[in-house]
Formats: C-alpha cells, sequence, structure tokens
DNA sequence: ATGAAAGCGCTAACAC
DNA sequence: GTGTTAGCGCTTTCAT
C-alpha cells in the first residue's frame, strides 16, 4: 500500500490534495505532531518513536507533500532562488546554472530560471519577484544587471547577485569572470602569433562606471606592445552568430584589412568563422579569430575555437553561495568575486608560435 | 513621491515589506478594498474614484506588491507554470519557451525553467511541484515524459502536457512535432539525391508502445524506395554533438560505408560534420548529412547544414495554451496535437537534385 | 511527549 | 460604496 491513495478522496469534492490535517485526521494525532515529524524535528524534539512511524506512513499513505504557499507564508521565505538569464540560446549558462543547482541544493534551497530581457516596463515576472516568490535572485545580462526594477528589488532588501556586476550598487552583490584579463590574452595571443593588425567585434555596451570588459584587455595588450588602437578595428554588432558574421563582412570590406579578429563570445566567433568561409578565406592562414567563453562547440567547428576558456562551474557555485549567505545573511567576506580565466589553444589562430602570412 | 519609501519604516523591524494592511492603514480604508482596487475589481464592483486614487497612491508610495506566497494560498493557484527541460544546453528550446512565455503572459501566468534530468530518485524540484509551487506543468525530454514522478503528478490532478509525449496516460497531454515524417522526409531527401547507402545515428530511445519517431519515417523512405534496412547503418550514441561525431567514426571505420547520414538533431549533426572533416571527407561531396530540429546554428557550419526545421513557436505556444485548458478545466479538443516538421535545404547534401559521387 | 491555538498576508462572502 | 470576517495550510510558541 505505498502509492494508492493518491488523492483525498472525500464525498464531495474529488481531488483536494491531502493537506497536514488528513494526515493528522488518519495518524490520530495532531497537526503540530505532522510538522515537526515531517521536518525531521521530530529525533530532537520529543516525538516517540511509535507516533513517528505512524505519521510517516500516514503520510505515504496519502502521497501528502506539504502545500508551498502555505509553508512560505509561514516561514516568510520559499526556499527557491531564480536565474534571471537574457535568453535560453546560449548555452553558455547551462554549465553556470547546473552547478548552481548542486550548490543550492546542498542548503536545501531549488533553482529556477526566468529566461526574460528585463526591458523597461516589461519585466512580467518581476511582480514574482517583488512578491517575494523567491528567496532571492541572481541576474546574468547587461541590461538585466542594469535594468532600474533589479535595482528597485536590491533597495527592498532582497538579495541580489548579479554575474558580471556593472555599477556601484552596494546592495547588490557580484561575481564576475575576469573579461578584462580574458582580452588581454586573446589579444596577446594574436600579438604573439605576429599579428599586428587586430580587430575586435563587440556587443553594445551600456555605459558604466566600473566595468572593465575584454576591450580594456584589448587595448593593454595592443599598449603593451607598441601597437596602436584603431577604432576603425573595432566593430559593434548584435550579440548573436548573426551579428559575428555581419561584422567580419564588415571589416573585410573596409579599407584596411586586418588579418586576425577577437570576438566578444563563441557564437560571435562562429558567424565570424562562417562568414571568413564564405568570402574564401582560409583559418587560420588567411586570418586568425579568438572566441570568448569556451563553449563546448568550438571544438567541433571549423577550424576548432581557439577561446578564452570561463570557469562557468564556479561561476554558478558561487554566485549561489554568496546569494545564500545574503539571504540567510550571514556576513558576507568579499562581496565582489573575480573568477579568472585561460586561454584554450586551438587550431584557430594557428598553433602556438605559428606565423600568420600577412602583415 | 514616486519611488520613495520603498521600505516599510517602524520603528524597530526595517525591511519588512508593507503589506495590504500597511497600504489600508495610509490610505485610510479596508484591506478588502485594497485587494478590490489593484486587482481591477473596482470598476465593476463599486468603488469611488477617489478611494480608488488613494489607494493607488498609497501602494506606489510603499512601493506595495502583493505577497505571492499569501494570495498563492488562498486563490489556489500561484499563476505560474513550469517547463521542465532536461538541458539548458540545447537551444532547442529556446524558442520555445520564449513562445510559450509570450502565450502564458496573454492568460495572465508567469513562465519559469526547470532544468531537470528528472532521475529516478533525484528531482528534488519535485516537491515544488508535489506542494502546488507551480499551477501547472509542460514536461520536455524523454527520461522526464516517462518519469514515474510526472505520472504520479497527473493522476494527483496536476496538469501535466508534455512534448513529445510517448505513453498512454490519458491524465497527460501532449504537444508533439510529427518525428516520423521528419525521418521519412529527410531520408527520402538523400534517397532522391541517389544515395543508396544512408546511416541513421539516433540517441537511445526507452521503450514506448506509442511513440513513432525519426527511425520509423527513415524505414519507411527506405521501404518505400525499395532499399533494405539495415541494421548495421543505425548507429545509437549519446545525444551531444561529440556523440554525433563518435558515431560517424564508427561508421567510417565500418565495412560498409555509407554515402550520407540522417541525424537525430543539428547538435549531433554539427559533430558528424566535424568528424567528416577530421577524416578529410568533403561534406556533401564524399558524405551527405542531414541535422533535424532547424536550429540556427545550422546556417554557420561548414557547410550549412540541411535539416528538418521545426514549428518551435507553435510548439511553445500550443503547449502553454493546452496546459492553461487543463489548469482552468475548459473542456479541451484534441488531446493530442501533432506539428508539421519540413525540410529545409541547405548545402550538407547537395542542391536539389544532385547526385553524390558514389554508390 | 503531544495538543491547542494563533497567525503569516491575502481574497471573497456577506454585512451594512 | 465600503468594512467585517473568515479562512487558505502551515509552523510554532505555549500549555498540559
Amino acid at each position: 500500500m505505498t502509492q494508492r491513495n493518491v488523492k483525498h478522496e472525500s464525498p464531495e469534492g474529488r481531488e483536494r490534495a491531502p493537506t497536514s490535517a488528513d494526515v493528522a485526521r488518519l495518524a490520530g494525532v495532531s497537526q503540530a505532531t505532522i510538522s515537526l515529524v515531517l521536518n525531521g524535528r521530530a529525533s530532537n524534539v520529543r516525538i516517540s518513536d511509535e507516533t513517528r512511524d505512524r505519521v510517516i506512513s500516514a503520510a505515504a499513505q496519502l502521497g501528502y507533500a506539504p502545500n508551498h504557499a502555505a509553508r512560505s507564508l509561514r516561514q516568510r521565505s520559499t526556499k527557491i532562488i531564480t536565474f534571471v538569464l537574457p535568453a535560453l540560446d546560449n548555452p553558455y549558462y547551462s554549465d553556470v546554472v547546473s552547478a548552481a543547482q548542486v550548490a543550492a541544493q546542498q542548503h536545501g534551497y531549488a533553482v529556477s530560471v526566468l529566461p526574460t530581457r528585463v526591458k523597461p516596463g516589461g519585466f512580467h515576472a518581476l511582480s514574482l519577484l517583488q512578491g517575494a516568490a523567491f528567496d532571492g535572485i541572481i541576474v546574468a545580462g547587461h541590461e538585466n544587471c542594469a535594468a532600474a526594477e533589479i535595482q528597485q528589488l536590491a533597495a527592498r532588501g532582497i538579495a541580489v547577485v548579479a554575474l558580471q556586476k556593472h555599477g556601484l550598487n552596494p546592495a547588490i552583490h557580484g561575481v564576475s569572470v575576469d573579461l578584462e584579463t580574458g582580452g588581454y590574452l586573446a589579444t596577446r595571443h594574436l600579438i604573439g602569433l605576429g599579428h599586428r593588425r587586430i580587430a575586435h567585434v563587440m556587443e553594445e555596451l551600456p555605459p558604466s562606471e566600473t566595468r572593465r570588459d575584454r576591450v580594456d584587455g584589448y587595448r593593454r595588450a595592443l599598449a603593451e606592445a607598441g601597437l596602436p588602437f584603431d577604432p576603425s578595428l573595432v566593430v559593434i554588432t548584435e550579440n548573436s552568430m548573426d551579428g559575428g558574421c555581419k561584422a567580419i563582412e564588415q571589416l573585410l570590406f573596409g579599407d584596411r584589412l586586418p588579418t586576425a579578429a577577437f570576438m566578444y563570445n563563441d557564437q560571435m566567433a562562429i558567424g565570424a568563422l562562417h562568414a571568413l568561409r564564405t568570402h574564401a578565406l582560409t583559418v587560420p592562414d588567411d586570418f586568425a579569430v579568438v572566441g570568448f567563453d569556451g563553449l563546448a562547440v568550438g571544438q567541433f567547428t571549423a577550424p576548432p575555437l581557439t577561446t578564452i576558456d570561463h570557469p562557468r562551474e564556479d561561476l554558478g557555485r558561487l554566485a549561489v553561495e554568496t546569494l545564500i549567505d545574503a539571504i540567510e545573511k550571514r556576513p558576507l567576506g568579499a562581496r565582489e568575486r573575480m573568477l579568472p580565466v585561460k586561454l584554450l589553444i586551438r587550431e584557430s589562430c594557428g598553433g602556438k608560435g605559428a606565423a600568420p602570412n600577412q602583415t
């Protein structure tokens, strides 16, 4: 008699989920006892083994599961944390979220995902956040992190961690990867391979006092090598494969042809590779490409993509740990964590030491 | 005085979110009035314009947002529906979920995503579902759809829609794309191009009485053309780019070389393209590849991928509409919807009418 | 070792 | 037109 009687069977109303009162009645004890037993406080406190067993089996028999809303209301906590992601179409966040889930689970939290581009005025899901449907949130994406709505949430005392935080709001915690160093490493790699005219294709970045992004590292590497920064080699495009493709075409039809491009991310790099192929340019011989992110797909591009690899699991784990500390109001150590990146050499720039055939 | 006073300021307890009682006090009316006004039932019912305005401004002044748990408890409904996805690393679901969100929002529901592979015994998030933290769920993925836990949920009366449902449980609604026809179209396309030895690389499929999958269409096309079904040309592999890659290598080292492969999905096809390239086979001249899904990335592969395109937006929208009908217990029309696919010809098989160079 | 009772914040039925 | 009241299902003192 394990999984029978899933439904609460009353004369009229079918299908009402069993409540703790139902379990209490069946076990012949009070509701309070049900709560104590089922929440594991039975051993610490004082419940006889016999009643404990009776409660457990009654609960199983009815298929009882505590009502989430009621419990949340009472405890002022939902034990759910939410990832606000700009979209689901970049596999970048897959590993981040997985690691976050594992970490959250260890602390008794569940993780859900809200794929939402927080547009001013939009963000229907905002009401959920405001209404405390979640104990805390982790935001990713430029627009999302900067959104006034998110700032408001933080101001209200809701725990917020931003991935790649920019801005100074001290109420928002940050966990970031070191984009600047990533940009530096990518560019230095290309310079080391002999490239002198290196393009950077990036996404439109909202203004920020604090952000140090790929482009800053790009400039640092250039400066360090005594190369000029040429604004005509920096193109801003839509963050997508298609955007990367178009950006490269634009560069190809410009008058000062680069020999290499450092792309904002792997998705854009895929577009770049495609554009180059379309225009009969061989990678890496005619043109070198560096990506950013370290997505799995980079192993399967033609040629496999040299890129800047991110510690995505660490990112997810630390974001969750920081968030939970904030939710439970533990004194936080560093409120801003910065994670290291590393250069991942595959074939889209040639091997180490190989030189490009044009300058 | 719009966004000031976000926090409820009481002598001792900082940071308690304002409740409807706080708003009532400030506006000098009763809680009930707050509820009526803020839920838009003010006009239909009977509230003077003047009190209405007073309530609205009081709420704004306090930054009031109704508590989700309390409202859910009272209304026995959370107005959240959840997508249970196997993982986040396949962009397939990105469009599905986006469309679902739009549709859901029109009906007053929010959509969240639970990236969870429902393992027997695992599925921490299950307690959320059981506890009615969501009004209904949409499940995707073989394991998830088949999971006993999900069946149980449906048995309890929770609204469940399965994407690509297999199995006969009438309590679970289904919205599917026509995989069998997809398999047929893909295979027929290859046959039409002159291929006679066509491999099919697929994922391990759990047994099902009702599923008609790609492989069934593959066999139908073969039979129709009078070609034998050769089990050695069907390889089962892990559902990933890497799996696709390895499967093709296995075929390449077999003794009966195919001239084309119909891949389970675009991700695997990317792996296939890579394996072929690695072994210096030219696509489509030496070997043709057809994918499945119609992901955007297929435009950027080398060569661009001929594939079977799915109506992903329709899938998301219909799943949500079906689910909401079930939640709100409207009599459902067809409980099983089947969506059509179409062949999307790009370059990985050669153009229409082009013939392969080996038989 | 257990039960009784209060109350989390909200909405809906019913008074007035 | 608006206020009063009674719960939704749970956890948690406080009594016993």
